[in-house]
DNA sequence: ACCTGAACACCGTTCAAGT
DNA sequence: ACCTGAACACCGTTCAAGT
């Protein structure tokens, strides 16, 4: 406390989104700032995974002393924070989709949520944890209205956006898990496999290995949307 | 490496179960073993959370010195993943199940997990990021063999199971991060009341604080089932 | 076989100080 | 306003040594 300026500078996080970086030395390194703290600990995360990020190794990546992110960030906490919901920005629906087709929105949106968490593997399992950004805020905003106008009851909403919340969810992370460590995989198949006589159902169904999670993941949310969405 | 005996004792996860401990010294604390040293990891996870197992406290509460824990476990994952699958013990339906309901008998499984993961809330965000102990691996069976009898084809076997622990998993984190914090909860609700220009329908929708996480976990799960299990 | 304290190699964060 | 190095209070783990 007290320890900065006090102002509205480093006080809780920064949702801030593109506010033009200021000049950057025509020589060196440019000057630090929330953007390119944010950015360089997306890439260190993608590329180390979330024990991988150290504040001493970002501010290194950042060309800077060892303590000065401190300025400009709480604490480890918040670049977490930043840095997963700079992650799930969402650009929207492609031309191709009617306004009509609440379905293909709602598939596309949450598939694209899906391929941008597999996309940083660490970011799945951070977002249960971590508190609601602009970017998640907006997507289940979005959720809301498209359920609404395909006919959900005001009184179901809720419901029906934390099920498919869930869903996303659960999927993504035990994904992206398994997505990481394809040995493991293996190693366990092959642990699995010396222990038939015990657990000869899911030996057969090779469950770690022939899994179609993308196919897997359609159907299970068609299911879930035939169930949500009355029929009209 | 060879730091430490080299027969069976410590090389990996030590799965027997209710192997019967060894006499006590009558007079003061009980020898450590790994039964007590679960045990008292599981204590310990669920006063402080994650974050609260230390090795150096754990061994504290066994009353015992600081590096003592390395010969009975090889390092802290260990005892993570160890704690992780004594907690998730399935003991089978109640005596009121038929033995053709297969719907009951999956509800009854897929509840009591959730119950004993949110009775220990660390549970639920570790499942899937660790090796799946015996404990879990006798769920999947389970639900394998209920699935495959109750109509679920061999080729789709794989997917609706992981269909049904994807659904379980995301809900349970998802409820388990939000029961933690409960002033997190009226905070991050009052900053959206804050937005509500921006964020309209999940504003309306109350979407953090008048859910019914019981229900929506049900009905969702009805919903998975119809579609994932064919109508004979 | 089982337990231990000292010591190493970290990490996040505070603080007083620089420009 | 912005950045910095030294220093503190931890942690997990190794090691050589005890019984």
């Amino acid at each position: 406390m007290a320890a900065k300026g006090g102002g509205a500078q480093g006080k809780g996080p920064q949702w801030q989104a593109g506010s033009v970086p200021s000049l950057q030395q025509a020589d060196s390194e440019p000057a630090l700032s929330i953007e390119r703290i944010v950015a360089t600990a997306v890439e260190l995360l993608d590329a180390e995974g979330v024990d991988g990020l150290k504040m001493r190794r970002l501010a290194d990546r950042l060309g800077a002393g060892a303590m000065s992110l401190y300025w400009h960030v709480d604490n480890k906490e918040e670049v977490f924070d930043l840095a997963l919901d700079s992650v799930l920005e969402y650009r929207g629906p492609p031309q191709g989709i009617e306004a009509a087709d609440w379905r293909g929105a709602i598939f596309h949106m949450l598939e694209d949520w899906r391929a941008s968490m597999l996309g940083h593997p660490w970011s799945a399992s951070l977002l249960p944890r971590r508190a609601l950004g602009p970017n998640i805020l907006s997507r289940l905003e979005l959720l809301g209205r498209i359920l609404s106008g395909a006919g959900v009851a005001e009184a179901d909403l809720n419901g029906a956006i934390w099920s498919l919340w869930n869903y996303v969810i659960g999927a993504t992370i035990t994904r992206a898990n398994f997505d990481l460590s394809d040995d493991d995989m293996a190693a366990a198949q092959q642990r699995l496999a010396h222990l038939s006589e015990k657990y000869p159902t899911i030996e057969r169904a090779r469950l770690l290995l022939d899994n179609d999670w993308d196919g897997a993941f359609r159907k299970g949310l068609d299911f879930l949307l035939d169930g949500l969405v009355p029929r009209q």
